[in-house]
RNA sequence: GCCCACGUGGCUCAGGGGUAGAGCACUUCCUUGGUAAGGAAGGGGUCACCGGUUCAAAUCCGGUCGUGGGCUCCA
């Protein structure tokens, strides 16, 4: 393609090239397009990079325009709401430094402020309504760029030094831009929507204190959290999806569905109950059955060991913060917080050969770690739980196979449950230990597995464990949220620390590799992950009740008994409801429960040997034989279906 | 741990300085009813805990415990 050295090509996403001269505004490529499209449009896309509309550009690529139909335009909006937040605060209480905003991932903006006292939510409805009187303004935004000096004196003649503490943090080389709309000024990198009539909709949700820079040595500000839409319609799908989460969060449907409950005697530590432990330990026995079967000895190890071992592992120095202890006969123990190191005990109880390798170590102890209080929640960050916990000890030149081994085990489970899943590769961490060589390798190891799954995966620089590199997994689950379960970590320090040997070949000794593997991670996170995706409605395999039988009345009661013993017998967990309800108060009830099978019987049924299936979807299978049904049941648990 | 909010029977919540209310759930009775709530009666709470103010505290104040939301970076 011949190019102008001056000009620069944009590929537009009808796949033609518009070449433009440098410092044009994409404002400007878009009213070359069609005036429609100039004032529709609310921001645009460089290569992938949300760009301002003014800002002048300096190179070419792919070039996209967006406007409110456009899901990408969302960024754009809550960002400059966020101007709107803070000029409605500073209307509201001139004396009052702004900070900085930004938007997340979650559909949401924030802006913190120096305020002497807390926001209020009487505060949150008087900022709303002013920012609402805000956007009627229509103000355009306006972008401008400064020198630092003159960029540090406009924000000091404001008055907001916070402003100017943050200028001193732009590195040196970058333009430092100021947005304007209407009277107020901010120092922001933007991008930003053309003007405040784009915003439709703003919700302020929440205040909350906060450190400076999130650095507890740091002052606390006031930062207050609000979502914005294109439109009133999209704020108010918006709503409807928090509901639906609310509705299915797991710390509601857990209690109600008698799975397990919580105690102030026990903070953040779970009580499972019947059903919940139920639940529990049908998953364990799932891990178990499929880790047994490759090569993995289950072991069972102490809950509380000496101090002396936390010393030795690192653990001591490391993550004492995270540890209970308690102290016997003048001894300072510790209850533990991970496996590992029990595990390199049993393996030190003789001498390994390169041939008793790889030594595979299921463990599903209790482990109790120290969160701090305000970060406990639900199942999902206890103080006590499991892991699918296993180490696996091997020679270099079987790392490869193990973590291959690994992660394709891992990907079975996944499946089973119907989740799909991301996998991650978290590279060697500024804080580190061990050589670079030897992170070279490990890293090369888990790179060389990957590529052999030939499945895609992200790298996260330098976001590995301090010990060794891991591969981990990211679920997402039936409402689009993406948890982390699984990991594989290659860890050189542990064997080194604990001095583990195993002789070689060339009857010499060596150090071993450890690798530390999970697949649900802590049993009660993923409990609760799967109560969240499932609403509670569990696959028939992990449905503590699979079937209640329920007689049109109490002249059934006995032919609707025999069914269900017919069904517990041939290994069904069937219940029968035969109390002086009608129909259908207890059909509600066996749906509320979310009860997969519902099984009716009268006078039909005890005739013709049959019951008639109603399933928790709604659907109505008609009368069947019990004993087919029975088989059924039982084929769809011993496969782990997640049909009915 | 820190900021804010909240804590009333099993659940959802009302009340609010003068020694507690509703609905659901629970128990009993009536009803024997064919696919998401039949009717009646009854039992159940030291209003999270500790302390203070007051003639009087569930209510006001302080503390403690617990729960919820938030607390790296991305000006």
């Amino acid at each position: 393609m011949p190019e102008s050295p001056q000009l620069l090509p944009l590929e537009l996403p009808d796949g033609s090239v518009t070449e433009v001269a440098p410092g044009t505004t994409p404002l400007a490529v878009a009213a070359g397009i069609g005036p429609g499209l100039a004032r529709a449009a609310i921001g645009a896309e460089l290569d992938g990079r949300a760009i301002d509309l003014r800002l002048p550009l300096t190179e070419g690529g792919r070039f996209r325009l967006f406007t409110a139909r456009d899901p990408e335009s969302g960024d754009f909006i809550r960002h400059s709401a966020e101007h709107v937040l803070a000029d409605a605060v500073k209307r509201l209480w001139p004396d009052v430094e702004i900070d900085v905003g930004r938007v997340d991932h979650s559909e949401k903006f924030q802006y913190d402020f120096r305020f002497e006292r807390a926001f209020t939510p009487e505060d949150l409805e008087q900022i709303e309504a002013k920012m609402r009187e805000i956007l009627a303004e229509d103000h355009p935004f306006e972008r401008q760029e400064l020198e630092r000096e003159a960029a540090a004196e406009l924000f000091r003649g404001m008055g907001e030094s916070l402003k100017v503490e943050r200028l001193a943090d732009i590195p040196e080389g970058e333009p430092i831009s100021i947005f304007r709309d209407g009277d107020f000024t901010d120092l922001c990198r933007g991008p930003h929507v053309q003007r405040l009539s784009q915003i439709g909709a703003v919700k302020l949700l929440e205040a909350s204190g906060v450190y400076w820079k999130g650095d507890d040595r740091n002052e606390m500000l006031q930062r207050i959290y609000g979502t914005a839409f294109a439109t009133a319609d999209e704020m108010k799908a918006y709503e409807e999806q928090f509901e639906a989460a609310r509705a299915r969060d797991h710390r509601k449907l857990g209690p109600e569905l008698d799975l397990f409950s919580f105690d102030p005697l026990a903070p953040a530590m779970p009580f499972f109950h019947p059903k919940g432990a139920f639940i529990y330990n049908e998953l364990v026995d799932f891990v178990r059955e499929l880790q047994n079967g490759r090569g993995y000895g289950e072991v069972v190890t102490p809950q509380i060991l000496d101090i002396d071992l936390w010393h030795a592992s690192g653990h001591y120095d490391y993550y004492r913060e995270g540890m209970f202890f308690t102290e016997a006969e003048d001894k300072s123990m510790a209850v533990k917080p991970m496996n590992c190191p029990t595990h390199c005990l049993i393996y030190k109880t003789r001498l390994r050969s390169y041939r008793d390798l790889p030594i595979r170590y299921g463990d599903f102890g209790r482990l109790h770690r120290y969160e701090k209080s305000g970060v406990t929640s639900g199942l999902t960050r206890v103080r006590s739980f499991a892991q699918d916990d296993a180490h696996v000890f091997c020679t270099p030149e079987q790392s490869e196979d193990e973590v291959l081994a690994a992660v394709e085990m891992i990907r079975e489970i996944y499946d089973t449950f119907g989740f799909d899943d991301q996998l991650e590769l978290s590279t060697r961490p500024e804080k580190r230990l061990g050589s670079d060589e030897l992170w070279d390798r490990a890293e090369a190891t888990l790179e060389a597995a990957l590529a052999r799954t030939g499945l895609d995966y992200d790298v996260n620089e330098g976001d590995g464990a301090f010990y060794g590199p891991k591969v981990d997994f990211q679920i997402r689950d039936a409402i689009g949220r993406s948890w982390q379960l699984g990991t594989v970590q290659l860890d050189f320090q542990m064997p080194e620390r604990f001095g583990l040997q195993y002789i070689g070949a060339d009857g010499a000794e060596h150090q071993p590799v450890m690798i530390h593997r999970a697949m649900l991670g802590s049993i009660e996170r993923f409990i609760g992950i799967l109560i969240e995706h499932t609403a509670g409605a569990f696959p028939l395999w992990l449905a503590p009740v699979q079937a209640v039988v329920l007689p049109v009345s109490e002249k059934f009661g006995e032919y609707a008994a025999g069914v269900r013993d017919r069904l517990v017998e041939a290994g069904a967990r069937a219940e029968l409801d035969g109390r002086n309800e009608k129909l259908g108060y207890r059909i509600r009830e066996a749906q509320l429960a979310k009860v997969p099978y519902m099984l009716v019987v009268g006078a039909k049924e005890e005739e013709a040997g049959t019951v008639a299936v109603r399933l928790r979807t709604g659907e109505d299978r008609g009368p069947q034989p019990t004993d087919a049904l029975a088989e059924h049941i039982g084929k769809l648990t011993r496969t782990r279906s997640l049909e009915l």
